[in-house]
DNA sequence: GGGGTGACCCAGT
DNA sequence: TACTGGGCCACCC
């Protein structure tokens, strides 16, 4: 059986997850498409990546993060100025992951 | 139908 | 710590 399923609502779970990052937590690219990987079963973090320049405009994209907490380029100085101003710690120019790194607790649908 | 691209990730040097 | 190469998968021409 191949479940179907709108790309749109790949989409909408992506940013919903964004939107329940918590202020000061940052997540990874591949964290979400780890996340949603075992409800749509199609998970990669270059996908978030790409959803996220399309439509991360509508949710606080700044939470978002590489695994090694490199901001996203053309916005390194805007998602650090928030981050910073949300209480997050900066290595250089790099988030401290290991002591913001967040995930969504088990069944927090 | 075929090829290039990208807000990524991992491993090696 | 920084740089390079390969793999990945959906989207656009």
């Amino acid at each position: 059986m191949a479940d179907e399923y709108d790309p749109r609502d790949y989409i909408e779970a992506v940013l919903d997850l964004v939107e329940r990052i918590p202020v000061g937590r940052v997540m990874s690219y591949g964290a979400i498409a780890e996340c949603l990987a075992p409800r749509f079963g199609r998970g990669s973090a270059r996908r978030v990546g790409t959803i996220m320049a399309l439509y991360g405009g509508s949710v606080p994209w700044h939470r978002v993060v590489t695994v090694n907490g490199r901001t996203p380029p053309g916005h390194e100085a805007v998602a650090r100025q928030r981050l910073v101003a949300e209480g997050v710690t900066f290595r250089g120019e790099r988030v401290d992951m290991a002591a913001h790194a967040w995930s969504p607790e088990p069944g927090s649908a």
